[in-house]
DNA sequence: AAAGACACCTGTCCGC
DNA sequence: TGCGGACAGGTGTCTT
């Protein structure tokens, strides 16, 4: 899936040709997501798409009876289709809107999730513990040296948990770090502030880029308009374990933190 | 409370 | 060409 660059992406494709339209019907063709794709989503139908935001991997349709909720989790995409439009394999979802246009929910591996909430959806439960938006001042130095104090994790695994900071997930927890110069293993707790006044503005860097390079294309994410992401000719450690580093030509190391796959150059990272 | 393991799925790729 | 096994962008839940 997905992390925080390709939803963003995502909803940066999809809003403009759905916010401000009404749902003519939201045409659930399989439940079987996550959780099982409540009734309640029909409550959405007849009323316009204020907006399309996001918070965290969540995308937040937001319309005057209520808030649809969507994951991608790992294989979720979305696509604009004109009505109608034939569904296929692993086609979950369909919301049609009386433009004519229908946002499309494809999900093979099914992690993904649609969810309803009628009240305020800041509130729900899998939002209301998530950490700061990585690019927002809320996210800073200060703050992240603060919450690493005492946590004897490592500080991947660390960088990688919603609680602390949300949307940086495997692949970007990966080339952050390699481009901080940071171990991924050495515990979090273990840092120093000056490291992580380097790291911060190198997570931020990395989410913004890769957003402004349409995200990263490496099975089958792509826009919503079909068209690959360019991010995954960036990546300097993720998928390149055993191959050589592209700073200082050493073999890069491949292990496993936390049950993902941790890549990164013994040389250039301490 | 914190950290780690596990579970949920299908598709793809690699080695035999 | 087929088959088994490992692995994949996430995250809630359970166990230590």
């Amino acid at each position: 899936m997905p992390e925080l660059p390709e939803v963003e992406v995502s909803r940066l494709g999809i809003s403009p040709h759905i916010e401000g339209r009404t749902i003519k019907s939201v045409k659930v063709h399989d439940k079987r997501l996550r959780w099982p794709v409540p009734e309640t989503v029909h409550q959405v139908e007849g009323h316009v798409l204020r907006s399309v935001s996001r918070r965290s991997k969540y995308l937040l349709l937001q319309t005057d009876n209520g808030c649809l909720i969507l994951h991608l989790g790992m294989s979720g995409k979305l696509r604009v289709v004109p009505a109608e439009t034939t569904h296929y394999k692993h086609d979950h979802i369909d919301i049609e809107f009386d433009n004519g246009q229908t946002l499309r929910l494809n999900d093979p591996r099914r992690f993904g999730a649609l969810l309803y909430s009628d009240g305020d959806v800041s509130g729900h439960e899998l939002l209301s513990q998530l950490g700061p938006e990585p690019l927002t001042d809320a996210f800073n130095i200060d703050y992240l040296f603060e919450r690493s104090r005492g946590r004897s994790q490592s500080v991947k695994t660390f960088l990688m948990d919603n609680k602390v900071v949300v949307g940086v997930g495997n692949i970007y927890a990966n080339e952050a770090l390699f481009k901080a110069g940071i171990n991924p293993k050495r515990a979090a707790g273990k840092i120093s502030k000056v490291r992580y006044q380097k790291l911060v503005p190198i997570i931020k860097e990395t989410l913004a880029s890769a957003i402004e390079l349409g995200g990263t294309t490496l099975k089958d994410f792509t826009q919503v308009d079909g068209n690959p992401g360019y991010f995954a000719q960036k990546l300097q450690v993720y998928g390149r374990g055993g191959k050589l580093c592209m700073v200082c030509s050493n073999r890069l190391k491949e292990i496993r933190l936390g049950q993902r796959s941790t890549v990164y150059c013994t040389q250039c990272q301490r």
